[in-house]
DNA sequence: CCGCCCATCTGAACATGTTCAAAAACGCCC
DNA sequence: GGGCGTTTTTGAACATGTTCAGATGGGCGG
């Protein structure tokens, strides 16, 4: 996350400017291969600049990770407000994310090798990252109310947070996913995207009652 | 992975004494919190000297999951020839893995860390780790093999692969598992494998060689 | 025993993330 | 405008993973 200084404009474009000469660098040589020293310098401040407003070099991939979401709040409800079919909604939510990552790969690896230990104060499933990831599931339950598809009521609570994980394993598999132009991640998405949908329809039907229980119950335990 | 020096009965020695003193210090106070200077200090070498014999600190820690290795080699056979049940086996081979790893927790956090990503030269999936990897999946065959349960030939090719990335994501949940002695995972296991064999006994019915044909096919795709 | 080669080992040097004490710039009150 | 407290900026210093040119020493042919 980012400090909270920069209140005044020149601090604020000082900030700016750091962080801009840090994502081209990282997009340009990734993220080992630049230093804070060569943030610095491109930023036209001293080395220690860079630290007085974020606070570590991750923090800086953070600060990348915090604009897209500034972003997707802007976009996402809109995008959802489109269609009732939920379905459809999911994909726009989650095609949302992968454009907005599409340039950015080389530094979201960067980000999984953090983020993947949740003991790590900037990791997607720690206390220092909940409300970036509220916000995330919040989209999600966005998608879930009111759309065409019916919920079960005790599923409502849980459900958006699952989707939120299974998002997060699909970006995962398309950071890593080398064939070309990432087909095998719109294949992994359109396939289960679809099963997905399909359960939780089916997880509707009057006699999946006690299943549907079991599934949450074990959920909330895990 | 380990370089090939260290043939001389001296060398191999002082070999074994740094990854001792490795070891000891990284489960003292964690893989961040260990020196190359300790490790040195401790081992009563130079600091140069743990470079001659492993190429990274990471490799210390890959030195561990090999001796690890050593050992499996000799036990695992011995524990699957005990039963002909399939669930049995399968439970063997996982909780010799967690007997194992039990007290290096904080040791294998540091080596996920490295291992997510596909692209470093010491990850699990990648090049490198292919041989330690293969005589994993081979255990996982070796359990299946004239195990009591039947597996359909269509699936005798994967499942073992399936069955080793099974338990990977288990050992991963178990890693962060915080909950007392761990015994969420446990749950998540007993839970988990249960389902496994009942899948795999399913999938040998008459009515399942199409349902079972497509998930194949997903599997080789991706 | 000599001299040479090579595996082994040393410790200083290097690169880079991070810290910190001090300097500079700024805003504000008088 | 001058003094003063705060914010911002600086650059040297530090810690630590890693490299490397050279020292050490042990074995072997002569």
């Amino acid at each position: 996350m980012v400090i909270a200084r920069g209140t005044t404009p020149k601090a604020e474009e000082t900030r700016e400017r750091i962080l801009d000469a840090a994502l081209a660098l990282f997009q340009e040589r990734g993220f080992d291969d630049t230093t804070m020293r060569d943030i610095a310098e491109k930023a036209d401040v001293a080395t220690g600049a860079a630290y007085y407003y974020f606070r570590s070099k991750e923090d800086l991939v953070m600060a990348f990770y915090a604009r897209a979401a500034d972003e997707a709040r802007d976009v996402v409800p809109e995008l959802i407000g489109r269609s009732r079919d939920l379905k459809k909604r999911l994909r726009a939510v989650i095609d949302q994310k992968f454009e907005q990552f599409e340039e950015h790969r080389k530094l979201l690896i960067a980000l999984v090798r953090i983020g993947i230990d949740p003991k790590h104060r900037l990791s997607p499933f720690g206390k220092e990252t909940e409300p970036m990831r509220g916000e995330s599931i919040e989209f999600f339950r966005l998608a879930i109310d009111e759309s065409s598809t019916n919920v079960p009521k005790d599923l409502r609570a849980d459900l958006p947070a699952l989707l939120w994980m299974y998002q997060m394993a699909l970006i995962l598999y398309w950071l890593f996913d080398d064939s070309p132009n990432q087909k095998k991640t719109k294949l992994l998405t359109d396939g289960t995207l679809e099963l997905v949908v399909r359960l939780i329809q089916l997880s509707s039907l009057p006699l999946m009652g006690p299943l549907r229980k079991r599934v949450v119950a074990l959920v909330r335990a895990i």
